[in-house]
DNA sequence: CCTTTTTGCTAGCTAAACTAGCAATGTCCT
DNA sequence: AGGACATTGCTAGTTTAGCTAGCAAAAAGG
């Protein structure tokens, strides 16, 4: 692989295994592309602007996973600074969308706890491209989608350091 | 389906199907938010604030599927409005990362190009995610990995309304 | 041909980011 | 245990990047 073909990913695959796997990046790329204009859409649609709505999809994630998110956790999410982070929650706390709650073991720290008004707006929002979304499912099989399913999980992997 | 459970997404998959399809609906979302995280890490790399760089991300996608961007079509994309776009094209074309060209067939418009320089630095900065990800993608089959493409240009398909 | 729409821009205003610095707490080291 | 150092989340004041309003030029449509 030279380092043009590295730097700029133009190179002409030289094996049909190199060719797929060039092929599910650019797919993948596009996919990312079209889940940024589907938050563009949500948040139009929940008078938010962009990072208080990537805030709550954070959250949401983490809870997911039976994580606690701190403010702390939010900035670096987002990559912005604790003071922007405290303004940011500020927001989300008047409008009712999240609660600060003590941390039960560090007495500085705040988790930032989604309200169920909160969640059950993102999901009705969320509702009608996710009904798309399984329908479009539909064509896959138990098998496929489970070699999707790890597939997520091990870029997710990639992508933590 | 209970009218709650599609809102809220919290209910107990009655059928085996049914859970499979949630965690790849999970996983997606999981995906999303690395994906998030990754692109937030380029940002801080390449000094460059959130929607500036989700622009430049955009035209790099638009031009690998050989279609044109307009000013316009960037601010549809990331919900801002075609004021707040021509300071963002201003603040790309000053840092040499985008051109405006005149638009061939409508003396109104114009294109927006991404120069050389920009395109392999962001290539640069995503390039060691990408090794990782090509690394994890090494344990799918072809088939897998075929799977997974035609996965992501469905659920493309289902987003763009 | 004349009206309406679209495109991208400027000007002036508002919202949301930043830096600097702080008090409170936790962690580490000897 | 005690002191130095790091971390957390906050306030205050500044800068950046968003917004609305409105415009000229060009395109589209009756």
């Amino acid at each position: 692989m030279s380092e043009v073909s590295t730097v700029t990913e133009r190179w002409v695959p030289q094996t049909p295994r190199e060719e797929i796997v060039l092929s599910t990046l650019t797919a993948m790329r596009a996919f990312s592309d079209a889940m940024d204009r589907m938050h563009t859409g949500i948040r139009g649609e929940m008078e938010m602007n962009a990072s208080d709505l990537a805030a709550l999809r954070m959250v949401i994630v983490r809870e997911q996973r039976g994580e606690w998110v701190s403010p702390h956790d939010i900035a670096v999410h987002l990559g912005i600074s604790t003071a922007s982070t405290t303004k940011l929650l500020d927001r989300l706390t008047e409008s009712g969308h999240v609660e600060r709650r003590p941390h039960p073991h560090d007495r500085r720290a705040r988790i930032v706890v989604i309200t169920d008004a909160a969640r059950a707006e993102f999901f009705r929002h969320f509702a009608q491209r996710m009904t798309r979304m399984r329908a479009a499912m539909d064509s896959f099989s138990d098998d496929e989608l489970g070699s999707i399913t790890r597939f997520f999980g091990e870029m997710g992997l990639a992508l933590q350091e």
